[in-house]
DNA sequence: TCCTTATGTGTAACCGATTACACACTTAGA
DNA sequence: TCTAAGTGTGTAATCGGTTACACATAAGGA
């Protein structure tokens, strides 16, 4: 491996000098300075981004936690973070939390050991101060925060939004699908969907699912549609629950949408490929993967001194598990 | 943050005494073990990888180099290669190439920056020389190689498969779809399935898509069925693809399998939420994900010595885009 | 002309680990 | 009793960068 000294040596100026030109800091003559241009270019020299890291205490890595990669969500937040960071000379190590305090604190551990830059972590339920006393900025993604920086969708407007177009697709016997409790990300869909409900006087009921896992979601459209036989219209926490509705249903020989509508959540990219299309409230996850990154590298170039949380828009995808109605209001 | 500097001074010994104790190499007398190891939990001291990895030039990190995550195949890929790294103290820094040499060149520079131990690729159509003269040992994934260990399903076997399930099933004018012509692994698949399709002496209709995207598999399938309204059976390239047809078909009122009969590849989460469920060839992805992994520790560990090939079998998952058949031979 | 400031460069300390080497002390065998 | 091998520990070099500081020279102002 050829190192600063190799460059040194053979452009016969010091370390100092190249390392000066390397980084643009410092006086260093414009001839020196082509000089060792010409002899990096000439050696392939790459600065050992480790030796630069001990020394600064600060890698061009980035920490990225998810609960989950195979969850059809989170490829789409982990792409708008990957190519916001790589645009920005920054790498990612990923890890998979699974929901589980232990890994999380493990890959925090190494993170912490790593010297990352910052962190991005789109884990839920759990407890804060793991995340406490860190020498890097962190971002929360997909998750409110009052205490951190965070990017997330406008859940309250979505659920109301699945409520609305809903009733104004005429169904009267809506289901709730709930996501797992301890989301809050979950419980705000959910809780707009309650509001707008109560808002039209609309009856519904609810079933709670433990998980976002599709085996979770199928066990609940099975009991779905024997406790609530009567429903007409479903809401649900995600489009992976939403699929499994719509496949209990079609299983079941109940028409969508014509005597069953139904409203996923997130707009994965499975949902358009389901038959028929699902229409479902679209959280702009890329982008929201995006403009995570774009926060934290503001806070590393300490341009927000503050804390900020960005909440992104969401919006109906009408597709064909919804009957088409007149007016567009 | 506390170093082996503060954990020597307190324990009373000399940094390299904990270093000793730490990685449980030379002698250490078993008192001072005691002692360095209750001071290191009362300083809660973790050993900075990046000062470790600098001296040793190898970190604990593995470069993970993928297509794109958000193709639905790849997370179980990559999920399969993180647990198995996780249980061997590996972390991950993965890239996403979108098949753009540069970008996969710059990747690979991050690694070597970066000291990774080892790299896993499951890069396709690139060239191989950039994968030459490392440092470090590669294994390729979902790709074959002569010069490299590398990890895959059968792709011949599967092409085969699916043929041949097709043909039992009664399809009589079927159509292939041919994937990408550059990657290695679509056309096992698509030569393994003309292979038997020639041997059972049945006629089939050729459509290429030029990528494994959903967006081209739906322009190929709305020109499939205007060039060959005869088909009565799909070979799909892979899920996506088949994910397309069956969306094509089922709009142009064809039933599924009644009229038609189509067979995935890969048999992502997806393709059991599609209706009907797609039936499809497995490829074990997250199986070989964690068998690229083992390799790569193996290689590491410098139990093999050559390279090797590891082929996993594929199978045919039987749902309801084909129809059934008596016996199971 | 003298002093201050700007420019250009080199020496050496430093980041936090690992380890080669030196040294001291036991213990065992001849 | 002497020596060799085994045990236990410390000092200092090393990994490959960055940067504080020192120093030399040139330029500009009084």
């Amino acid at each position: 491996m050829t190192t600063i000294r190799d460059v040194a040596k053979r452009a016969g100026v010091s370390v100092a000098t190249v390392s000066r030109a390397l980084n643009g800091k410092g006086y260093v003559h414009e001839d020196t300075r082509k000089l060792i241009d010409k002899t990096i270019k000439e050696l392939s020299y790459k600065p050992n981004e480790v030796a630069r890291s001990l020394y600064k205490k600060k890698s061009r890595l980035i920490g990225l936690l998810l609960p989950d990669i195979r969850n059809p969500f989170f490829p789409e937040l982990a792409r708008g973070v990957e190519d916001e960071m790589q645009e920005h000379d920054f790498r990612l190590i990923i890890g998979n939390a699974d929901e589980n305090p232990k890994k999380e604190i493990s890959y925090i551990e190494t993170f912490k050991q790593n010297n990352v830059t910052g962190v991005i972590s789109a884990t839920n339920q759990t407890e804060m101060k793991h995340f406490e006393d860190l020498s890097f900025p962190v971002v929360f993604l997909d998750r409110t925060s009052n205490h951190y920086p965070s990017v997330y969708a406008d859940g309250l407007a979505g659920g109301k939004m699945a409520a609305r177009e809903m009733i104004r697709r005429g169904s009267k016997r809506i289901c709730l699908l709930r996501g797992p409790v301890e989301l809050k990300t979950a419980q705000d869909r959910f809780k707009g969907a309650i509001d707008e409900l109560c808002n039209f006087n609309i009856n519904f009921n609810v079933m709670t699912t433990a998980s976002f896992t599709f085996a979770d979601a199928e066990k609940a459209a099975a009991e779905l549609f024997e406790k609530f036989p009567e429903t007409d219209g479903v809401i649900a926490s995600n489009d992976l629950g939403a699929a499994a509705i719509l496949h209990e249903a079609l299983k079941r020989g109940i028409s969508v949408p014509e005597e069953l509508q139904i409203i996923g959540y997130d707009d994965i990219p499975l949902s358009r490929l389901l038959f028929p299309p699902l229409s479902t409230i679209r959280q702009p996850a890329y982008d929201m993967g995006r403009e995570a990154a774009k926060l934290l590298i503001q806070l590393l170039d300490g341009e927000i001194s503050e804390h900020k949380n960005i909440q992104l828009p969401v919006r109906f995808i009408e597709r064909q598990t919804t009957r088409k109605v007149e007016n567009n209001g």
